[in-house]
DNA sequence: AAGCTACATGTAGACAGCCTATATATAGAA
DNA sequence: TTCTATATATAGGCTGTCTACATGTAGCTT
């Protein structure tokens, strides 16, 4: 998977992935990577400073949990998020929609 | 539509409009407003490099041409072009899968 | 004649997001 | 003790798209 592919979709993926249930950076990845069949691989220098970036812009809200002696952040979708959330998926469908009608004007 | 989004999706969208035939810079921005629905509207100081790239690269070619004692630079895609666009519809598919993945488990 | 719009190309520099590389730390297995 | 998996974080680099500007022709209006 592309990096510039990726821009601009990376916050559609991080909050769509926190949809059914608060995650952790490490965990998020895992489940980036298992939803996507292994095709996305998202370096923790990519996700971490976006989740912060998330939680700034007021669509995540974190605190701080441990578990087997590790600390980890837990994330969770707030209101304002899961707006964002339906804006994002929104957006996608005209992008496609968009880019598909350049890439095959027959359909 | 937004600049991000675009990103790494440029090269597709100018190749795949000359597809069909070759066309000058100015010609191809109308192309693309016109497929896109006006969804499209790319900037020249974005086009002019990109097309430049895309001829450095091999996958076109320019030649100057007159008309309307206007000058013009028309591109045409090269046989490495056209193997470069069927990849990059090849990507587009599979990149839409994959976001799709995360952003729509449903499907 | 002057001014405006459409046509036509091009470059410099700004911006922003994703990446690589690096640092730190715990737990458990080899 | 060493290696791997788990877990978070930041600095700096890279690069493609954008804004803003520069240049010039043609044709229409005032």
């Amino acid at each position: 998977m592309n990096a510039d592919e990726l821009r601009g979709h990376m916050d559609a993926l991080l909050l769509a992935v926190l949809e059914h249930g608060p995650l952790h950076g490490y965990a998020i990845i895992e489940a980036l990577r298992e939803r996507s069949g292994g095709a996305l691989d998202v370096p923790t220098g990519t996700v971490y400073p976006a989740l912060r970036r998330l939680e700034r812009a007021g669509y995540l809200a974190s605190e701080w949990a441990e578990a087997g002696g590790r600390r980890r952040r837990t994330y969770r979708l707030t209101g304002e998020g899961q707006a964002a959330l339906a804006g994002e998926r929104s957006a996608w469908r005209s992008f496609t929609a968009v880019i598909g009608s350049v890439l095959d004007p027959s359909r």
